[in-house]
DNA sequence: CTGAAAGCGCTTACAG
DNA sequence: CTGAAAGCGCTTACAG
């Protein structure tokens, strides 16, 4: 391997100077700076990042601990939010999947303690409360898309609330007023929050909610037995003397089991009623037809954010949530006419 | 930070026991060794990782470069299986995602051979033909799911006509004889493979291929605009004197179509129509009613056996097909009962 | 079984 | 603007 010491014999200066070169440093005159790149051309030549973090003592490495994130489809836009900002600050990531094929999380943390991690961001498949391993109060730390009771660490989550109550308002300015809100699996921590957001953007139209179905107990995307239970539901509200003109899922997988309950009796989506739901999940949010209209979960902004906090970019303490984005397809443009048949 | 002396006098010994003891070198008096141990327990030592990878001049370190496998649904399988097999061998990987918003590659790659990686794994989001930078031929490189025509590095790819047999021959088992293709995006690699398999598994079945729609012109997956293309071609052969007993789709996205079509059109899959497919892209396999039946991409082999031709486990060269996995759910096991009253 | 010396490839702090 | 010395925290190679 060719070392900063064959580079300035190769450019006949001392290796000290190549050193200044090698970092910027504007007191180099131009023509040995030229001389010296001309060198680390001609040999190859890469600093040793060892060799660096070494005198230095800065490894300028971010610990990114990925408790299933590249498991669960999009929470990976995450750990892309937080490469970016660690880019911009020319930090490098180096991850650990916390999978449960993996080896002991405590050899993991380990390992990233060892190469002198200068902060650590810890991010979880979905939104839920995790388990901080308690050496990660050694060294700067964040959360990303988990949280955690024990420990008081900067903390970034999705908003669930705005985003019921954001899009349950778009279904409502579309004329909207007998919505079905079909709850997601109720064991997720977003359960609560969305159904209460839907509620609240209710109440606040004036809309009485005695018309509305609220079923917590419908399992969605954890379990995965319960397909039967959406078609279930939709065969029910679909025989109501007044059913909906609107549905409100509360994750798109469910949104496309709404779909196919809805096609196989007959009802067209985003024309006899309209379906609106959370996550955007993808592909199912863009193929579904017509266009799924639902409320992105923030991933690609909390890696973002998680990061920039622990760079020091800003000061957040304690928990922040983040806004979801509408994704404005079709699917909710029903006008419920069919709803209005079966009613005349 | 706590160095290896600190542990040294803290345990009354010479630091050079202490590196022993560290790097279990079984020439250490039991009773010395448990000082040792109790002196790093107290200080909370922990080895600085810089200082062992310049000094024995091996980084432990393998760079995982990644072409959008975290945006891409389930490529993250790739990772995962890569970072099972690197654990089992000490070594720990570094990734890099090259996504549309991250800075050149060029910087990425660099930033891996200065921390002096022993490796690289190039991984990309989908089959198909990857550009591999001229430098990962300094160190000792492997593909996934992507290839290269100018480089020959050992290279592993699904098996996409295996896969595309397999399933056909799944159907043919059941009885069905009136399958219909649906390929995926014809601009993807896979598209050619699975067509050309699906018409060799008719083949030796004996079955005519006239009666057979394999319309190569189905855009699928990348575009995302081409919804009605599924729902026209439903429509198609659903008025064919024979319509099929059986359809298979080129991949799960359009599988999700398929059912959707159908639904709206009081076809039942599993029932009426059986219905198979490609990919397995959860959530959509599973939450189908019924459970879509589809060859499993084998991103996690993929990733794993990528990662042990790396370490040297292995000495394939070229390329290695691997196999899909069949996941046998519920939606294969149609009858074709429409199809017959029709006919009847 | 244990230890003293040398050195990995850089950066720091100081001198000129 | 350039350089000689010291040292980051370990492992290597050798000696005892």
């Amino acid at each position: 391997m060719v070392s900063i010491k064959d580079v300035a014999w190769e450019a006949k200066t001392s290796f000290k100077t190549v050193s200044r070169v090698i970092n910027d440093d504007p007191a180099v005159r131009d023509e040995t700076r030229a001389r010296v790149q001309a060198a680390i051309e001609a040999l190859g030549y890469r600093p040793n990042s060892a060799a660096r973090i070494m005198r230095s003592q800065r490894s300028g490495v971010i610990g990114f601990i990925s408790d299933r994130v590249t498991t669960q489809p999009h929470a990976g836009d995450i750990l892309r939010g937080a490469q970016q900002v660690a880019d911009q600050h020319g930090k490098v990531l180096m991850t650990v999947n916390l999978d449960d094929e993996s080896r002991y999380p405590q050899r993991a943390l380990d390992m990233l303690l060892e190469r002198r991690v200068e902060g650590l961001l810890y991010a979880s498949d979905y939104h839920r409360e995790v388990d901080i391993p308690e050496e990660m109060h050694s060294v700067p730390s964040v959360l990303a898309n988990g949280f955690s009771t024990q420990a008081s660490l900067p903390t970034f989550l999705p908003d669930e609330s705005q985003a019921a109550q954001e899009i349950t308002r778009l279904l409502l300015a579309q004329g909207h007023r007998r919505i079905v809100y079909i709850g997601p699996n109720r064991r997720l921590v977003a359960a609560p929050l969305r159904l209460s957001g839907f509620r609240q953007a209710m109440r606040e139209a004036g809309v009485a909610l005695d018309t509305t179905w609220t079923p917590d107990g419908v399992e969605g995307p954890l379990g995965g037995e319960e397909h039967s239970r959406v078609e279930t539901i939709i065969d029910g509200v679909l025989r109501w003397p007044e059913p909906p003109t609107a549905i409100l899922c509360g994750q798109d997988s469910i949104a496309m089991q709404t779909y196919l309950a809805l096609a196989s009796r007959g009802w067209c989506v985003g024309h006899d009623v309209a379906v609106a739901s959370f996550d955007d999940q993808r592909p199912i949010s863009t193929f579904l037809t017509p266009g799924l209209t639902t409320m992105a979960l923030p991933h690609l902004e909390m890696g973002r954010r998680a990061m920039r906090r622990l760079l020091g970019d800003t000061g957040e303490q304690g928990i922040t949530r983040l806004p979801f984005a509408l994704m404005e397809r079709e699917s909710h443009r029903g006008v419920g006419e069919r709803a209005v048949d079966t009613i005349g």
